[in-house]
DNA sequence: AAAAACACCTAAAACGTTTTAGATTTAATG
DNA sequence: CATTAAATCTAAAACGTTTTAGGTGTTTTT
């Protein structure tokens, strides 16, 4: 147990070598004898001796870290997201910093700024929604820092992107609504300007035409999605105008819960009277009464392709490469549970 | 929109300068002519020079980081936990490397030492169900890197620690199942050996003998704390045998609502006929059929009285002062709802 | 007018590592 | 035996910054 750190210098005393021997003998070098290479290396482990990260990222200008840019930590589906790229990025090294802008464009500004100044490596990074435009995002990557968004983007960027399919599981929810009897399908939809609620709102819109069904604007309602409260309000309102709504499919699984306490309140049955499809899968939607059918964003599989993502654009980096930036959707799933 | 990152010897270049009059300058030392101070930084301005955050930290011996090694992230307390301990570091501008154990000791042993390598400025911790002796954090500790422990912490390290009153909000939580005018009142207990279990546990046991009833042994069941399906066979197996039962005070809010399942499906009514409390007052027990009375952990006064213990810890090492290591107790509180 | 004090600036070392270019020794070749 | 080649090692620069110790020139003090 080693009271201070033992550097390289340390081990070429001892062993009367030069830094660079040792130094040359620890990273495999072909130009080591390996009697020499293994003295190194036996005095290396009985000294404990383990590498000045710090000093070797900074020779090396990198910093074996990345950077990890959300709105929200306390969050299920950020969370999940966050626990699965610090899991894979672990397992190539690399350490994770991890920043919530709390939905507001200066703290998204700071982040960005304080990775910069860190030199990561790299940076993962979901919109806020109060972010407008990506000026900020290009300044940094005019730095020479990897950019990949995910989740929540900005269409006008030149970035590698990867995003739910939100319109074809919105499609897929109301399609389900559909298939159940259902005609009278309101939508609690979210901010007119964030791109997921445009997108399920646009999907929730074509399922509705292409099951040959006359599109009612009034039937759409905006709601703050992760506000219970609210929203049961808003939904009321709705609901006291148009009593023939039969479903509705919610913009989050929070949303569609604030529909369900309306309805029950007013001792509407769920689903025999109004049927209704929740967004998100989360933890909580299986434990509501009754549980609720909703979409399963797969939180795993979009950390994974935009980790992945973002490796590739590391890598080419380094290597000048060109290449078109591209969207990559990933699937969601429909759970069917009792509530439709 | 500069393609380069300028560096001191850039501006020292530009304005005839040496690079120690231009550091100097940007870091507010008394012996520049505040002439040539206005110019240095103007020209920093301009050329948007910042410093490489990197080097300054490499020469300093400092990372301006800090390791936050817990057990999950994708979980309701824990992820609150790190979203505020991030805020808070962020004002001092240190940004927090988030390492999850996923309760596993290899895991949280390499997360120290990748933490180590990196000659983070101070680790907090939350210790996995599987770590019994805290020998990995004091090896770490003699590397001269401060450490503080919470939430889930071991009685034989000597480090600063900060935890939930878990007896104590044992005890509020049964003494409010009692009040109520419960007499039988169960207890879902946690893992064996893990200290918020036994707390908790303890809590239970010494509020019911407080109240004159003889503690009951065949009362108390060991659950999978977030295992819901087992939990609700572990319950429903107790039930079967002690129909008696008219309260239940459990490890969890998981556990508190699969025990509520297995008696709505029983027809027992809750709260009508047994009371329950959980514990850690998640997202979901606001909205559960009927809503939860629970505890709640505090978890941001959780991260606040960590993190300022971890600073403190922080300046002291630099300043060898030595002082009895010391445990905060964080207060938690008594949510009342419909279950009870 | 010499000495002391002050104001302002710079050279150079240092942090721990990697890597380039070359030095030295030994072995192989003709 | 004289070269050339190979094997093994080392010196020194470099990364960008901070900081120590000191230098230069000007002003103040006696």
């Amino acid at each position: 147990m080693p009271s201070k750190k033992i550097s390289i210098k340390d081990l070429a005393i001892q062993l009367g070598l030069s830094v660079s021997t040792v130094s040359k003998a620890l990273n495999g070098y072909p130009d080591i004898n390996h009697r020499t290479k293994e003295r190194v290396i036996r005095l290396a482990k009985e000294l404990h001796y383990f590498p000045n990260q710090q000093a070797v990222n900074f020779r090396k200008k990198s910093t074996k870290i990345i950077g990890l840019v959300l709105p929200q930590i306390n969050h299920f589906y950020f969370s999940k997201i966050i626990e699965s790229i610090i899991d894979l990025a672990g397992s190539d090294d690399f350490n994770v910093i991890v920043k919530p802008t709390f939905e507001n464009l200066n703290n998204e500004k700071k982040a960005l700024l304080d990775l910069v100044k860190l030199n990561v490596d790299g940076i993962l990074i979901s919109l806020s929604d109060e972010t407008r435009f990506p000026d900020h995002l290009i300044e940094i990557s005019n730095y020479g820092i990897p950019i990949v968004e995910f989740d929540k983007i900005s269409k006008l960027s030149p970035f590698d992107k990867v995003v739910t399919n939100d319109q074809d599981a919105a499609k897929k929810a109301v399609a389900h609504l559909l298939s159940r009897g259902r005609k009278t399908i309101a939508h609690l939809r979210g901010p007119l300007l964030s791109q997921n609620s445009i997108d399920r709102y646009l999907g929730y819109k074509s399922a509705i035409s292409d099951a040959g069904l006359t599109f009612d604007e009034d039937l759409v309602i905006q709601v703050l999605p992760n506000n219970l409260t609210e929203s049961q309000r808003s939904f009321d309102r709705l609901f006291k105008k148009r009593k023939d709504i039969d479903a509705i499919f919610a913009i989050t699984d929070i949303a569609a819960i604030a529909a369900i306490r309306a309805l029950q309140l007013q001792s509407i049955d769920v689903p025999g009277q109004v049927s209704v499809v929740g967004f998100s899968n989360w933890q909580l939607s299986r434990l509501t009464t009754p549980p609720l059918t909703t979409i399963d964003q797969n939180a795993f599989e979009m950390a994974r392709v935009s980790y992945q993502k973002l490796l590739e654009n590391m890598n080419e980096s380094s290597r000048e490469t060109m290449r078109d930036k591209e969207t990559i959707f990933v699937k969601t799933e429909l759970i069917i549970r009792n509530s439709s």
